[in-house]
DNA sequence: CGAATGTTTGATAGCACTCAAGAAGAGTGG
DNA sequence: CCACTCTTCTTGAGTGCTATCAAACATTCG
């Protein structure tokens, strides 16, 4: 039998990018309605949804490789916002292109099932943290979450990854407020279970971190 | 161009069916690992999640129609538990059955990214329930939220829609301790918002319902 | 060097948690 | 039909984690 669950091939998207751009941090990845489908090349985005009054609820990060506004696509309706952290280089793809369903390989049409089931499986984690984790767990796992991201998009330099994340980005990713975010990354940074500075973060021991996360 | 947002024709999943049972209300939807994917025929349950140390996140409810273990067969790893929360119907399905990725229709193999993507689209709603909405606007939203989904399984009867769910698992949809849902519960249908008995639900009013859980 | 954005800190209030125990309901077997 | 058991629901008291308010400090950037 055939696995199924190997990260796909992606090299035959590039044949159907309509357009490139770069997006600068703090606003949207995808500029207007007609380009509904936009792939991260480089730089980092979050996804998130708004309540009426306000209050956002970030419910993921994207990195390169991945796309904004596939299940969007798929199903239509509101769905989410995606923005820019980074600077970030997308590439627009054509969403009725059929050729888009159907990446070629060994499970043809595998690519957009394979990103959508990850995607479920990420929400799965960030629920945990946002329904069961109190603020010290959450805040740890989402530097652990980070670095494992960072880790799967090769971006690991010198023992740090990437945070370009404000303390108002983690406090949406986790419900929490800003002061309190604040006063709880600060501790665990006290108590050195990672670092941040310069926009990346240094993290002393995985172990540890997981196990603060209660992972 | 062609509709890709129209929920797909199940139909030609009968053919893939590789058995029958009936799962008891607690137990799990899949007994076994060789039957890593099932079908609800009748009947509603629930997927959750566990942390190391016990608590429970619960990350959707399954409706007839829907899949357990959908994403788990795409990108393999620990994923979901899958538990029957009335009396359920399921049907196996061979997650390895190459016509699975292939529904037939307009859209071929559009069966499975319609499901995963809703799926998507469902859970954001939950992140942001669990994540934003105090324990009064994520009940309203709960009971809300298992109004929609009985309305699109067709399951209203009679002004009142199925709700087989204990406090317990409304405590863990929201991340909330028992005894606070069972506080929050009680005034909310004291205040006339709604009414449980029998494992069904009342509602007065989905606007207000709506508007109670800040949506 | 302002202006804007992001971070830090202290004080106070409140929503939600924990602990503990009783009441109510559902299911079982005699 | 009635005990018995088990699960679920309910209630009260006390605690504490987290939110809110307010303001100062730091950093970035034009």
């Amino acid at each position: 039998m055939e696995d199924l669950t190997r990260q796909p091939d992606f090299g035959y998207l590039a044949e159907l990018v309509t357009g490139r751009r770069v997006v600068a941090p703090g606003t949207s990845c995808l500029p207007d309605q007609s380009q509904a489908l936009a792939r991260i090349e480089t730089g980092i985005a979050i996804r998130y949804s708004l309540l009426e009054d306000g209050r956002r609820q970030i419910e993921g990060l994207l990195y390169p490789g991945e796309l904004c506004g596939l299940s969007e696509s798929l199903i239509g309706g509101a769905g989410s916002y995606y923005e820019a952290v980074t600077a970030v280089e997308i590439s627009f793809l054509d969403h009725a292109d059929t050729r888009l369903r159907n990446s070629p390989g060994e499970h043809p049409g595998h690519h957009l099932l394979w990103l959508l089931a990850r995607e479920v499986s990420l929400m799965s984690q960030w629920l945990a943290s946002a329904g069961q984790r109190n603020a010290a767990e959450g805040i740890a796992w989402f530097v652990h979450h980070v670095w494992q991201r960072a880790e799967e998009a090769g971006m690991i330099l010198r023992n740090s990854a990437p945070f370009p994340f404000s303390q108002q980005v983690v406090a949406d990713v986790l419900g929490l407020s800003l002061v309190h975010t604040n006063k709880t990354l600060r501790r665990l940074s006290e108590d050195g279970l990672f670092r941040i500075s310069g926009g990346r973060v240094h993290v002393r021991s995985l172990a540890q971190l997981r196990q603060a996360a209660a992972l």
